[in-house]
DNA sequence: CTGAAAGCGCTTACAG
DNA sequence: CTGAAAGCGCTTACAG
């Protein structure tokens, strides 16, 4: 059928060939090829059908720069190597992202960059050079400078509810209300909560969310004390609040690795799990399933608010400046780190 | 200093205002920017300050149209979603690559899709409508598709040495001889291997190397199952291996989850590790030092591998079809699993 | 060393 | 419904 003697040159076809070749205007190749009026059915299929068997496919350069639009978004994640190894959110985040993407023939530009500052460049070059149409931010920051950046430059920039644990007080809330309840089900009353960085947006969420859930529950606020997320750093705060005076007999983490870390290395904290410490996770993922006993966490649809995330970002393009859904509630997955008999 | 009165306006400089500003012409001002010769250090000066009080950037559409380069490069990652829950390896490896890519002002476009029939697709959108200028390709296939589409349309691809366990026979070799001489070491006779999908041509590559070596170590080779990188995969496989007629004892893992699940699984595996069944990892990450014992495992520096990626590509790209630097063989890390006292 | 001009491959008013 | 023309923001021979 196509005539591969043309493509074969290595020369790609243009909407000028394809205008000689049916024997129209170029003008009425680009209505035809975007279905825009201005052409016959008639011409309009043959131009299609000129366009099929030559092969043309639109330039996303030429295209790019006469709609002034770039036909791409981007994702700059801002995170320590060291730290990205613990995380295989991402790669999922972003499969869902592309889900919605590809749709509307968008490419995704992604960096991976160690911190914020580095970050704010990488969207300085994007958007001076019209690299992207927008951004996605995750995981931010305290006074981050990237919303600043955003701000001032007019990027469309989507912030999902879902993403980057980003989610809202009220999703945090309920979240901890599970969880709380779970364990005073349990016969737990001295919990503590390990907290990640206080730099990260979530964390002050969760702290709000933590405090007016526990207080509710126990009559007053259980303990938080911050790590760093690391395995080293979330052991180092357990034993801090195993030598307190009042030790809890549950802890809940703000993500996988350091609850991991701790039902790892019980031992060497001299206790068991779940008799003697009861263990709750933020984040699941294949650790918590692999040490024994498995983690109960909150677990929630990764893939899900990647693309939730790219359709925000779809609709602050099109100039409606779209709510963040709500984005679904974390689900409590109870296994064997808080309760006795084997779940599951 | 930079006069934001202009820029304020929201309409991005060009090189024509540049040009006016400055007094030059537009060739001139291009000239002058891009560091080729044609215009007195004096102009090349005026219009460099000119620009950067401006503040001007170069579009990319306009320039890649141009220049007919896309300025950018793309990675499509094929792989089921739920196996990169398991796979942290992606993420460092693109950190690797950007940390080069940024350096010559190419940006990186990610696609992430469940398997290489899918790649095929975004391959051929990217290059059809010339989004990237070249491709690197992780995770190989016998007879891959995408080999094929890159030979056939002439893509610029780099396949990397280390990259998407891609290494040569040789460096496989190298790294299984480490395993097997410390294995034998430690009075092991009887080994056995639990292999990757052998629609992965590393797989075949290690099969060759793993025969070679075994036989050489122990007069013959040693007995090898096919398993699918998941932690039931790895298990089931496990479970036939004991059940046979001369168990091993000791097995080595073509990824870190098979390695993990087996230790995590010991006791309903009916076996204690190292005494009954010493284990080995092909990937390090979190999982091989959380669980306990820790797995002994065959490590590498994934950032550097992407970064030599990266590299090769940049060659290919300047016409300098350059060799697949060998890159840094793996090392033997050795913990409890392998071990029966405590190791580091 | 400098400038006027054509071209990259599309889109989009504007006349017919 | 159709076509000639200008324009998007750069690059690059080609004359001066």
């Amino acid at each position: 059928m196509a005539r591969t003697t043309d493509g074969a040159a290595g020369a790609r076809p243009t909407i000028r060939d394809i205008a000689r070749v049916a024997g129209v205007s170029k003008a009425s190749v680009s209505y035809a090829l975007n279905d825009l009026p201005g052409v016959s059915e008639q011409t309009r299929a043959r131009i299609r059908a000129t366009a099929t068997e030559l092969g043309w496919r639109p330039s996303a350069a030429a295209r790019s720069l006469s709609r002034a639009r770039a036909g791409a978004v981007g994702l700059a994640v801002a995170r320590d190597v060291r730290l990205l190894e613990e995380e295989p959110y991402y790669m999922r985040f972003i499969a869902g992202m592309e889900s919605v993407l590809a749709r509307e023939g968008l490419s995704l530009l992604l960096s991976v960059v160690p911190d914020v500052e580095a970050a704010v460049g990488v969207l300085r070059d994007w958007w001076g050079e019209r690299r992207v149409d927008g951004v996605v931010l995750t995981d931010l920051r305290v006074q981050d400078p990237r919303v600043a950046l955003v701000a001032e430059l007019g990027i469309p920039c989507a912030v999902p509810a879902g993403a980057g644990r980003a989610t809202s007080v009220q999703a945090e809330r309920q979240a901890f209300e599970e969880v709380v309840t779970h364990l005073c089900a349990q016969g737990h009353r001295r919990l503590a909560r390990v907290a990640g960085p206080r730099e990260f947006l979530h964390t002050l969420r969760r702290d709000v969310a933590w405090a007016e859930v526990t207080r509710s529950a126990l009559g007053a606020p259980a303990p938080v004390v911050v790590a760093d997320y690391t395995s080293a750093g979330g052991l180092a705060a357990t034993r801090g609040l195993l030598a307190g005076a009042e030790p809890p007999t549950a802890v809940v983490y703000d993500n996988d690795v350091m609850a991991a870390a701790v039902v790892a290395e019980r031992e060497a904290l001299g206790v068991r799990v779940p008799q003697d410490l009861a263990v709750v996770a933020g984040d699941d993922s294949m650790l918590c399933r692999l040490v024994s006993p498995a983690i109960s966490c909150l677990q929630r649809d990764v893939v899900a608010d990647g693309a939730r995330s790219a359709r925000l970002l779809l609709e602050v393009l099109q100039g409606r400046p779209g709510q963040a859904p709500a984005g679904e509630p974390h689900r409590l997955v109870v296994r064997g780190t808080t309760v006795r008999a084997p779940v599951g």
